[in-house]
DNA sequence: GCGACAG
DNA sequence: ATCTTGTCGC
């Protein structure tokens, strides 16, 4: 099963959550990639109760055959509200408890939001990652940082800028559609990380693990 | 000062 | 995220 470590309490002020992004940005591990990546999980979270009803769902594929594996539903409640910059502290408790109740321990959290690719580059999927320790990716479907447009190509992209820094990519995973846009989260290399997402993404925009945990958490009312 | 701002 | 009509394309 999956470990949590036990980092932080979740913050109840923005102020709070600040100071635990800036402690934790440190523990973010940029390079690897796991020697073998068979299953990926997707992380999703839904609202359709209310605004502070949520339900996590996280579905692991067989990335060779886009089936899922395993998954997992939580109903939780969040009090922190939805703030750019830290949507962590609204999805992740819920998130968290999710992959807890995995039976199989996926290869990598592919995570619907950014990594690296955040005002204090430590985004959604560079939180999980640390905090489980697992690689971690994050796609996110609306970039916070500045691109100019890839070419119309799939795998066409370029680098996402933000104060100079390259923190990600911006990557076209089909052809005439708008770009997903790819950093890293933890132990994860951005160039494989883009490799991964063109390999889920055979239909779609967004990641076939994306898609199965949307639809899991939306079935699940 | 004002707008923009992952989901 | 969610609220929504029509429209274009495979």
């Amino acid at each position: 099963m999956i470990e949590v470590r036990d980092l932080h309490d979740w913050p109840t002020t923005e102020a709070e959550a600040v100071a635990i992004q800036e402690r934790l940005r440190p523990l973010v591990r940029t390079d690897g990639e796991p020697a073998e990546v068979r299953t990926a999980a997707g992380l999703d979270v839904d609202y359709r109760e209310s605004a502070d009803e949520l339900v996590a769902a996280v579905t692991v594929l067989d990335v060779a055959t886009a089936s899922v594996v395993d998954s997992a539903v939580v109903r939780g409640r969040t009090d922190f509200p939805y703030v750019p910059g830290l949507f962590a502290f609204r999805e992740a408790p819920a998130l968290i408890r999710a992959l807890q109740e995995l039976a199989v321990v996926p290869d990598v959290l592919v995570c619907d939001g950014q990594g690296l690719a955040h005002p204090r580059r430590f985004g959604l999927a560079c939180h999980l990652g640390v905090l489980t320790d697992l690689p971690a990716i994050g796609v996110g479907k609306t970039p916070m940082s500045h691109y100019d447009p890839p070419g119309e190509k799939r795998g066409d992209w370029t680098p996402l800028d933000m104060d100079g820094d390259e923190v990600g990519r911006a990557l076209r995973t089909r052809t005439g559609v708008k770009p997903v846009f790819v950093s890293i989260g933890h132990r994860y290399a951005l160039q494989p990380a883009c490799d991964l997402v063109l390999r889920l993404t055979p239909n779609y925009r967004l990641p076939e693990t994306t898609r199965t945990a949307d639809r899991l958490g939306r079935q699940s009312t």
